[in-house]
DNA sequence: AGGAAAAATGGGAACGTTCCCAACGTTAGT
DNA sequence: ACTAACGTTGGGAACGTTCCCATTTTTCCT
């Protein structure tokens, strides 16, 4: 009954009335210029902000000053773990800077990824982090042009002049390699989702390829969607119902690829370890699934870091050259590459 | 050399004169009321807009009219899957309605939450999606007086007044209990997180006890934070390593306990379905797990759905009474409860 | 054909902030 | 004591929109 009942927060101007002094005064106060206040001002100020419930308006804050506070990110899919822990130290680093992150999905859908890129420009944010399949598109170099710090997370996307975050490719497939060889698997299978959009795939296949050639090693490469179970199935018994003259094994591009492959090698009751499996992305089950699953995990806070560093670094510094970013991987050896 | 390079976008004003036209049709051509203008307006407007590179600055609009496009959402732990997935939900169901979504992680930490909230506030949110521990707390309340619509996901918060969307936790647990049941267990423990702060832990661990005095089951419930593993071990051993006269199962409260409880069972070398195990959540690696592991399905996208409709439907109707929307699992039986 | 209603368009204020600049009060140097 | 310099404080414009209202043009009815 006597409590005023408030539809929208307290403006900056009616604070100011409260406590008898300017919006100017008032805005100082929530600024960074707070010091420059009298002791008196900053207390009266405090009491009518705390009495009234007022919380600065972001949304205004950003209008005058151009400055969203927002830091957006595109992914590709965000049921993807690794997505997900990357995404986690982002956003750390974002909270630790006083930015704020919008995550959007594009669940591998190039409409969705123009549509949330034109939205993320409209809210104007001050940097952006992609992990998307997608070509630059003219979204993108409305936001390039705009001078909007990029940076791409595991894929470079053709022309497109911007900082990369990832995974160094080659030391990974190097230290699986070796990794496997040292057990003794003398014929590899590498099972990757088709490289064509994204720039890591194609690395690591490439590298996989060229190791193979120079150490004259038996072994193929094999790249499918992952949706297309049987096609798997028929790759991976082609691999291994033929006749061998070393022991074989499997390596898995990436941690969906892990987890489809592990799926058929159940369903066809193969033995880990006899059939050597590896993976590249550290998984939480990886060291449940029989004696356990051996992995090449990716360091995703630090890449996450990295990430935002970037960002921050050409958010002062436009001109910067690109640059990338490599971090290694960790090797955890477990049962399915021990025969 | 010849072409300007903008710093920042064109603005409306820009494309009204180029096009020869007014800001306010210009304006129309980009709101919703585009067929309000003739022919030859609208094709002059998009021509400019084309060549101005112009895109509406939706921080520009949200300070005009109050609405910010924008949707919260508060979650305690970003790194737990079955989060993710109703995130999904929620996603989808905010871009088939004109909203974006702002997400949040908390880290279970209630300052990051208050912080949080605050923030989301600061944006001016036009709903809320919580998925957290904490108590409502002022920051909340602040939120709440200004009838930002709230939904609660999995937990209900005290006092506060607001809808809520989840699992059905009676059913589930009556699902898990008659399941374990009627494969022939007969001595139980149930393994959870600290309710405390959680009102679906709590209802849970409820209705496990009740049934179990109902029934005169023999069995235990134990709550452990899943950081203190020897806890957990030693709570698993006084159950499993001491005399029973019945077979014996874990029901595991959620998705994180069951990792938990399986890596423990795991290093002691316990046989999954000798020893029965059940959990509520499916996550993806728990048919690869020994005989695999039976859960209890949550369906993570209508549940996000669903918490999409009730904030739009307060959005229109403030005044609407709060209402619990409770979805029922679906059991996905394996090995793990199989003698 | 005359006028009223409807449709199309434009001008200006407002949203809540920041920031430039001006005005004031105080201190200190000569 | 007079002025220069500095530290505090406040007024007003601007940010890019939307929306109310006024104005002009068209349509249509009798």
């Amino acid at each position: 009954m006597t409590a005023p009942t408030r539809r929208t927060g307290a403006t900056i101007l009616e604070v100011a009335r409260d406590a008898g002094v300017s919006k100017t005064s008032v805005s100082r106060y929530f600024g960074d210029e707070r010091s420059r206040l009298s002791p008196d001002l900053q207390r009266r100020i405090a009491a009518s902000a705390g009495r009234l419930g007022y919380r600065p308006n972001r949304i205004a804050r950003g209008l005058k000053g151009g400055q969203s506070g927002l830091i957006g990110m595109l992914v590709a899919d965000i049921r993807n773990p690794f997505s997900v822990a990357v995404m986690h130290g982002i956003e750390q680093a974002c909270r630790a800077h006083g930015f704020s992150l919008m995550v959007c999905n594009t669940d591998n859908d190039p409409v969705q990824e123009r549509d949330h890129l034109a939205l993320l420009a409209s809210y104007r944010v001050e940097g952006l982090v992609l992990n998307v399949a997608g070509h630059p598109g003219e979204e993108l170099a409305a936001l390039a042009d705009r001078d909007t710090p990029l940076v791409l997370l595991d894929r470079s996307l053709g022309e497109l002049e911007a900082d990369m975050v990832g995974l160094d490719n080659d030391r990974a497939i190097d230290a699986a390699l070796d990794h496997l060889h040292g057990q003794g698997y003398g014929e590899l299978l590498y099972v990757s989702e088709p490289p064509e959009r994204a720039s890591s795939r194609q690395r690591r296949l490439e590298r996989f390829r060229a190791r193979l050639d120079a150490e004259g090693l038996t072994g193929d490469a094999c790249c499918l969607p992952l949706d297309d179970t049987p096609a798997l199935e028929h790759a991976i018994a082609d691999f291994l119902d033929r006749p061998a003259t070393a022991p074989r094994a499997l390596l898995c591009a990436n941690g969906n690829v892990t987890l489809a492959v592990m799926r058929v090698l159940q369903a066809r009751g193969d033995t880990l370890g006899t059939t050597g499996l590896m993976g590249i992305d550290e998984l939480d089950w990886c060291g449940l699934v029989g004696p356990g699953i051996t992995t090449l995990a990716q360091p995703t806070e630090a890449i996450g870091r990295a990430a935002m560093d970037s960002l921050l670094e050409r958010l002062t510094d436009t001109r910067r050259p690109p640059r990338q970013v490599r971090f290694s991987p960790t090797l955890i050896a477990r049962g399915s590459t021990r025969r």
